[in-house]
DNA sequence: AAAGATAATCAACATTGTGTTCATAAATAG
DNA sequence: CTATTTATGAACACAATGTTGATTATCTTT
């Protein structure tokens, strides 16, 4: 049996602090890379003891870390009931995963836009594209029983990789398309292939 | 007018160091994070002085950005001549762009597999997915009159994300498919959509 | 409201890597 | 062979790190 720790919630002080060097944290990422943002700099822009800092964190990489761990568990969430598959089959409309999915990234889009955006590491992607993956697989092998597990398999890295990259492209430039755009783009893309660009738009 | 530089060919000392840095690079981005590695510990594995390694490079972030600039030179130059279109037009059979750039990732393998994986930013990434874009989007808009702009570069950024996806795939395992299965996959794909799947191999 | 517990602050400290400099030795190109 | 270029090794000031201990401030619980 598992014992729910019905949270103690976290003492105001500690959520103030890390709300706090999360903020600075975010605001110093839009201006240079993360090798080049320091301890102490954060802190000074926090408002924040340096000494409070290594209270929590272990280091800047600690920090970012925890942030992305925190936006993990939060897609993770997603994972669970609803089926996941893009499309569920041709010419259907999309499902309740990927209506949420992109809920989540719009939800977040600031610290979603620095962890996806170029001046950090993979990390944050690659846990984005396996996440569904293995659920994903075993929905379209439901589909598709005779599709060998490694074509499904490509199949799956090529939709997942082209959907974050659509997603990326709109965190970065908002203004070029819509999330409704991309999520019916899509959805087209996987459904026609090339197709999508001869027939008429809607 | 300009000079053709007629390279003085570099010192064959300043040569030998820079293999030697790059080298020692190579293996630690394959033990640990960029951020973990340090100025010293690389001269030391690659048995170079400290001052001389600060003679060729600011830093280590300034030793990945030459050796990105350097690959990136050499994709760059794949773009000149063939035309760059994934597909033609359905049913076709792959371009030599898309041959070339294959043979590109195969030929830098150790590097491009550090470049594109989880330990690094996405700067290499992101340049990869940009260098074709204009020319590619030219091409389809050439193939697709009708399409707008938006929806050309949209299915663009699906596709280039998706292959650089695959490619991403097979660096890290090897042995999950090959770069033909690879190339035929997404032309499959891209041409047929999840037609793929119900379709026999071959 | 008081007491005990927990967190934040501040100053100090040793440590480590950085980036630069200089004199010297070694290798190279012409 | 000679002039030039590069690598070496040691020394240096500097900056950020990560930790510590004493003190103050703030929470939570009763």
């Amino acid at each position: 049996m598992e014992k729910k720790a019905a949270k103690p919630r976290e003492d105001q002080r500690v959520r103030l602090t890390k709300q706090m060097i999360q903020g600075a944290f975010l605001e110093l990422l839009n201006q240079k890379s993360i090798q080049n943002i320091t301890v102490k700099e954060l802190c000074e822009r926090a408002g924040v003891n340096r000494g409070t800092f290594y209270l929590h964190y272990h280091d800047v990489y600690d920090l970012l870390d925890q942030m992305q761990k925190a936006l993990l568990a939060e897609l993770n969430a997603l994972l669970d009931g609803t089926p996941v598959l893009f499309i569920n089959t041709p010419r259907e409309t999309s499902g309740a995963f990927i209506t949420a999915l992109v809920q989540f990234f719009d939800n977040n889009r600031e610290l979603c836009a620095v962890l996806l955006g170029e001046n950090i590491d993979k990390k944050f992607l690659a846990a984005v594209i396996d996440a569904p993956r293995d659920k994903s697989v075993r929905e379209y092998r439901a589909l598709f029983p005779n599709a060998s597990r490694q074509k499904i398999e490509i199949f799956y890295y090529f939709i997942a990789w082209g959907f974050i990259g659509l997603i990326q492209q709109n965190l970065r430039h908002p203004s070029a398309f819509s999330f409704k755009t991309l999520v019916s783009s899509a959805e087209r893309i996987i459904t026609e292939g090339v197709q999508f660009l001869a027939e008429p738009d809607g």
